[in-house]
DNA sequence: CTTGCGTTATAAACCACATAGCGTA
DNA sequence: GCTACGCTATGTGGTTTATAACGCA
């Protein structure tokens, strides 16, 4: 297997780190159980559709931090599938980041790029899933600062750096008296891997309570991180609408059906996986630098919440760009001293 | 180097109204 | 507990206006 980095494909070297174990020339990006494989979207698509068989295999994403592993979990704020290793290495990295929602990977069988298997019912699974990784930006990007507390750039006994501004503000925070024991306790059982401050809380005030009360009578098993929970759990993965900050209009009620709302500062419902005691500080950091990577790469474009307001929005009478009265612009239009041309009144002299 | 002016780029404000959400009867 | 009703807050886009940034004399 080719190292990180190392891949050469068509004379080129790529940041590969798995190649597809078919055709060994292209970036795998599934992992199929049945085959124990990884596959690229056309061998993949090649291999899964030879017969009705093949077709039902489940696979799932390979990791998009490590590309070397299948992913485990879906990670909506960092829109990310990741594997057991990367999502605890990822999301122990600080408070903020230790607040993800994640949920199980599901999956996926039938043909990944052509017609899917069954269509879901009014597109749900698909507006779920557009829900799902839609997020407080600010409390992500916030997230992503803090991976390793760096200050001057010293290292710490377990490896770490210290310099990161985002730490400060947040030891800063921390010295403002909150405290949070569920944070304590999860760091508490992560102290022989990350260095985080102990009091630090970050849960919104308006989620702590109900966090805590939500806390009781919920035990994470992580034994079965394998991803079914406890049976308390099985119907409660956590994505909340008002999270989520995307609403798909017609579907919201069975979002909340399907996807029982958890308040904010619920994410301690999915508390982190213990680091892998085996990876190394450096390991950590790749991991991470290759996430910030990601995050750079993304596009903020407008989120559209009712795709019906926009509807009306756009087929509204304006004045000068302004939404005007349809009794106003009635009354100009009975006129012959304007038009209408696209929804805009125009003077027609 | 500072100041003033013109140009360009970006952000905010404005408007009406359908609709979600909440409280009350 | 359920339903109906009324009220309020929210969100939507094109244009205008305000502000910031920049270059040049």
């Amino acid at each position: 297997m080719l190292k990180e980095g190392t891949n050469n494909v068509g004379g080129s070297t790529s940041t590969w780190s798995r190649v597809c174990d078919t055709c060994r020339s292209a970036p795998c990006i599934v992992y199929c159980h049945a085959d124990s494989a990884y596959l690229c979207s056309s061998c993949d698509a090649r291999v899964h559709a030879a017969n009705r068989v093949a077709s039902r295999h489940e696979r799932v994403w390979v990791c998009e931090a490590c590309e070397r592993a299948p992913a485990a979990f879906l990670c909506k704020a960092d829109a990310a599938s990741l594997c057991s290793s990367c999502d605890a290495d990822i999301h122990s990295a600080n408070p903020l980041a230790s607040r993800h929602h994640r949920v199980p990977i599901l999956p996926i069988s039938g043909s990944l790029f052509g017609e899917p298997d069954h269509e879901p019912e009014h597109g749900f699974v698909n507006e779920v899933e557009e829900a799902f990784f839609e997020y407080d930006d600010e409390i992500e990007a916030a997230s992503w600062l803090l991976p390793h507390p760096v200050k001057g750039n010293e290292e710490d006994e377990n490896g770490f750096l210290y310099g990161d501004e985002y730490l400060e503000n947040l030891v800063d925070c921390n010295s403002c008296g909150h405290n949070n024991n569920q944070f304590s306790n999860v760091y508490q059982h992560q102290q022989n891997f990350i260095t985080v401050p102990q009091n630090y809380a970050v849960v919104p005030v308006q989620g702590l309570q109900q966090a805590q009360h939500f806390q009781t009578g919920l035990e994470f098993d992580s034994s079965k991180a394998g991803f079914s929970y406890d049976g308390s759990l099985s119907q409660s993965v956590s994505v909340s609408s008002m999270d989520v900050g995307v609403v798909p209009e017609s579907t919201i009620s069975d979002i909340s059906m399907s996807y029982s709302k958890s308040p904010i500062g619920t994410g301690d419902l999915f508390p982190p996986l213990f680091m892998p005691s085996h990876l190394t500080p450096l390991d950590r950091e790749a991991r991470v630098l290759r996430y910030r990577e990601k995050k750079k790469t993304r596009k903020f474009e407008k989120k559209i919440r009712y795709a019906s307001r926009k509807a009306y929005a756009e087929t509204r009478p304006r004045i000068k760009g302004r939404f005007a009265k349809r009794t106003d612009v009635d009354q100009m239009l009975s006129t012959t001293l304007f038009t209408e041309v696209g929804g805009t009144i125009f003077p027609s002299f």
